[in-house]
DNA sequence: AAGTGGTCTAGACCACTGC
DNA sequence: CAGTGGTCTAGACCACTTT
């Protein structure tokens, strides 16, 4: 159980702020305040602050004090969709081939992703959606064990990890990277496609209550996919 | 003058990066060697390197060291970005290439997606936008005549065709497409990039007080960009 | 004046990497 | 082994805000 002090700070205002002893607006304590109630020095204090306000649950103001910050509503072009819906409702058949699910320590990469320790129990799910049965979307998913262990008795027939992920974990926030790329072998592979046509992958990283919940990589086929947005000012 | 001192460590890394002394993959100066050379506490250097860490510009690896991270382009769907500033504001030369500027009757397709009659006027501009010499976007775009004909005379060094609108025509609504794709013959040769590399493209159309003012579609060699994007909800 | 956050220092111990 | 980044401390001075 060895995490840096400055994410025992950060986990105990996170703590108040999810149990809703904090409400947004309220003062936090200072860093003096912290310095002496957690035994803390006033660098490892700052840091904790200084983090939880980049993540946007806190704001600063000189002189005057940190307080919980408003819960924002913002809306993006790049809107979490149920993959089966878009293809039942355009006529197609759904199909789902479940190529893994499981139990497994987090690799580095991720565990540096999701900001879990190395080794920290993650579910790991791999499935290909098809439409008529041509391979739409292929889904590379870790999730924090503790947020939904029952995902890996799950049909993904009935419910998509996506969805019913949104459904159960409260979510605040998620950062999408989107680029074109040519698939790598073993994806290829699981898409039956050549490894020479192009795909579009999308990562996102979902949080909630300050935590990294899920990391997703989505695979098309780029003759299978397009994103499409749309946005109006004034 | 009186910028905090890591932001000044900070300008002394980005000085080097952006005039090419340090290039991408190359070991940038340890936290001990910016103590020594530059006479700053560890931890100032090592805020320093921190920050420039999180805004994607160096990789920290433990045990081996700093290193510049390698350029992509991060845009954000939502807005309508200068490519120009893009560039710039990393560090990289900016040019363009003018392949066409000209006043030419709507061909079919384009007369369909903009709503006017087919041999309405329109201007018809090719650019691709280099960052140090290396081709980074090519756009296609067609504009109605009547909105900007001073289009036709600009020098799109000084200011990029999306600016100029921008700035002329009161934006109503813009809509997108994103997708990945193998580039065309000639696409790839005004990139000057093999066609069997991906590429992803983007289509917006932007409307004006009820009409569509301009088509484009820009095309990126995919190793030189990416999408990104966040969104929150209450 | 007192309290706050913003910055900075000069040390320190640790885990990881490479040789 | 030496060098690296990751973390942490116990001080310090400053600018800003409120009382």
């Amino acid at each position: 159980m060895n995490q840096p002090l400055y994410e025992t700070v950060k986990n105990y205002v996170l703590d108040h702020i999810r149990d809703g002893s904090w409400m947004p607006g309220d003062r936090v304590p200072s860093e003096n305040e912290l310095v002496s109630s957690l035994s803390v020095s006033r660098m490892t204090a700052n840091r904790a602050l200084k983090e939880l306000t980049q993540e946007g649950l806190l704001v600063r103001e000189h002189g005057r004090g940190t307080f919980v910050a408003a819960r924002r509503i913002r809306s993006h072009p790049l809107e979490i969709r149920s993959i089966k819906e878009d293809i039942t409702a355009r006529g197609d058949t759904y199909g789902v081939r479940v190529i893994a699910t499981e139990l497994v320590p987090a690799p580095v990469d991720v565990a540096a992703e999701m900001a879990v320790d190395v080794g920290a129990q993650l579910i790991h799910l791999r499935l290909v959606h098809f439409a008529d049965g041509v391979a739409q979307q292929l889904e590379d998913r870790y999730v924090r064990a503790s947020l939904a262990p029952e995902l890996l008795s799950l049909d993904f027939n009935d419910v998509s990890p996506s969805n019913y992920l949104l459904n159960k974990v409260p979510l605040h926030s998620a950062e999408h990277i989107v680029r074109a790329a040519l698939p790598c072998e073993r994806d290829a592979k699981d898409l039956a496609m050549r490894s020479t046509d192009p795909v579009m992958i999308i990562n996102r990283k979902t949080t909630s209550e300050g935590q990294v919940a899920s990391v997703v990589t989505f695979v098309h086929p780029a003759d299978q996919f397009e994103l499409s947005g749309t946005f109006a000012k004034g």
